[in-house]
Formats: C-alpha cells, structure tokens, sequence
DNA sequence: GTCTATAAGGAGATAGAC
DNA sequence: GTCTATCTCCTTATAGAC
C-alpha cells in the first residue's frame, strides 16, 4: 500500500544516501521517484517540507529494523545482544546505508540549523539510554551513571566510525572488528569501577 | 606577515564555522576576507580549489597549536601529554571551535564528493599516528597494530563527541570527561593483550 | 594582484491544463 | 492528483580594465 507520498519519501531516502541532504535537488528527486517536480511540491509545499518528511521517515524505518533485531532467530546472550546492537549500524545494506547517511547528514547538518537539534538530542538520548540498557544487563552490578558515560562512549565512537566507512576511509570489517574491540575495553573499564 | 591567501583562508574557516562548507558562499568569503570574488577564483581556481586550501590550512594551524602544546611550560609525563594532545579538540576558542567545525564538515561532504577523500584520508591517518606514537610512549611494549586500532577508536571517538559538541547536545566539561575516561579504557585494554 | 561587471547555468517554486 | 511549461532568483565562474 504504497502511497505516492511513500513512494516519494522512499526516493527521498535514496537521493539523500546519494548526494546528501544539502546535495538534494526536487528535479532528481522527482526522476527518482518517477513523477513530476510539480507532485512534489503538491505534497510537501516546500524543500524544507520534503526534508522534514524524510528524516521522520527514515527515524520510522530505523525503529522498526531495530525492533526486528529481537524478534526472529534463537535468544541471544546479553554480551551478544549488545555485540548485534552495535554492529547493526555496520551492514551494507541499502537501508541501514541510507540511514545512516541521513543520520550523518542530519547530525552534521544540525551544527548550523538550531530547528534540528532538538530532534537529535532526543534521538540521541533514546539512543543512548538503549545502549546503556543492554550494557546493564552484561555488567548488571555497574553504576547507572557509569553505564550511561560507556553508552554515550560507544554511540559517540559509531557516528564516528560511521562517518568513516561513509567517506570511505574505512571497510566495514574494519570498523566492525574496532567496535568490538571498543566494547571489550568498556566492560573492562566497568569490572574497575 | 598574513599574506592574501592566508587573510582569505582565515576567513573561509570562520565562514565555514559559520554556515558550513556547503553554505560556503564565494561572495560571503570575498565579503568576510574584505577582497573581490575575483580575487577569490585567482587565487583558488574554483570554489573545490577553496575547500582544498582551507583544509590545508586548518590541518597546518591544528599541527601549529598541538605542536605548541609540547613546547611552553613545564615537560609532561607521556600519559599526560596523550590527554593534552586529545584534550586540545575540546576547548572554546575560536580558532579550536573553527578547526573542529570545519573538519566535521569536510567529513560530511568527503561522503559525497570524492575529491575531497584523499586528502581527508590522508590527515586522518597522520592524526591517527601521531595518536598511536603518544599511545606508544605510554605502553612501550604494546604491538603496533593494537596501538593503531586504539588510536583508531579514540579519534574516531573525539571525532563523534566533537559533532555532539558542536551541535550542541553535550558540554565541553562532560565531552571532556569522556575522552578521559576512553583513554582510561584503552590503556587499560593494552595492558591486557 | 586586484577590482567591476556580467555571462551562463543551475535550482526552487508556481500557474494552469488535464 | 498529476503533468508540462516557465518564471525568477541565486551562484559560480570568467573577461577585461586598472
């Protein structure tokens, strides 16, 4: 049941992960798509108005592959739990690309837009507060606040290896062995404190 | 002795810190530096000319400030001088605030326009040495290739929490802590492999 | 080396037919 | 709802005078 506005947000999503958010432009967007500029602005009024659309479709998307996680296959380990949590943001896949890039662009893109940065500290904080979660239930006796510094750690050191895959400094079994690595380093620091 | 190109330069960083490299205007630059758009495209060929130089330039004052950092005041232990030398991205001046907002941008973009790789893959990989030779001076017997990995992870971490920084969704102070305590978690890694 | 003026080509947005 | 055609502004980049 895909609506035409789906459809255009899906496009969206692609043309983004191609040429970023301030590299879109309606005229690609609409050939991606396969309808007209004027559609477009039928549905979403503005530019501004496309790009609000898609980051709340790309948020909507990531929940949901993230939910996925749990739901199939056998029952995983806490540490193996954390280990896939963390390792998501690393597949090439065409969607968790086209996030992440979003994500990345949003990010970098709220440096200079005061009207993204409240979305994305709340995004991040719900982020965070996941990691700090599952790494709670790995080292179940650790402070909370001591959880939640090696989560805002671990998400932070993701957005930055992110932006390294993406730019293409870095192959993604390279990041997904650094990321494990990472997480070794902060149960161990957990164990001391 | 700032010669033309340089006083151009000084302002592409600030016009950068202020809009980004993809709000980057060439009229808002000749403005900035007080000189003519002509000017501009004489000196740097075109507006990928701009960006190149300006990144040159950020990466050749950043070398000046952390190389500074070594010479005045009383000699370090090594793990004080690795705090110091990953510490130096997490302060409010101006010039500090400019470099970390334009190398944030220049990583955007390096995801979508490839001329702007190399050179960035380049600065990452001498940063992310000079970081493994700190880390080397503090374990001396550590293996390379593990130093490389943590030098890996933590510039990759700074690179995250200075975005974080940046778009404002964390305090200096907190952003500080939080290097201190991955570089706790890295050494301590060290020690155990 | 530096400026002024302007060509040339995008890119966002709208009008009006169907 | 959807398309085609087009208007207008903005931006890069160059030409030519000084």
């Amino acid at each position: 049941m895909a609506s035409r506005s789906t459809q255009i947000l899906e496009a969206a999503a692609r043309v983004i992960a191609r040429r970023g958010v301030r590299g879109l432009r309606v005229e690609e967007l609409a050939a991606e798509a396969g309808v007209s500029t004027g559609l477009i602005y039928y549905h979403f009024k503005d530019r501004t108005g496309i790009l609000r659309h898609t980051l709340e479709f790309i948020n909507e998307r990531a929940e949901r592959y993230t939910a996925a996680r749990g739901e199939s296959g056998e029952p995983l380990s806490p540490r193996e739990e954390l280990d896939e949590a963390l390792l998501l943001e690393f597949q090439d896949s065409p969607e968790v690309r086209e996030n992440s890039t979003a994500w990345g662009e949003l990010r970098a893109s709220a440096v200079f837009d005061a009207a993204l940065r409240e979305d994305l500290a709340r995004a991040t904080l719900v982020w965070v507060q996941d990691v700090a979660g599952l790494l709670g239930r790995v080292r179940p006796m650790a402070p909370a606040a001591t959880l939640a510094a090696a989560a805002e750690r671990l998400t932070a050191l993701l957005e930055g290896l992110s932006m390294r895959w993406l730019s293409g400094g870095l192959s993604l079994d390279h990041a997904r062995g650094l990321v494990r690595e990472a997480v070794d380093a902060e149960l161990a620091r957990l164990d001391r404190s």
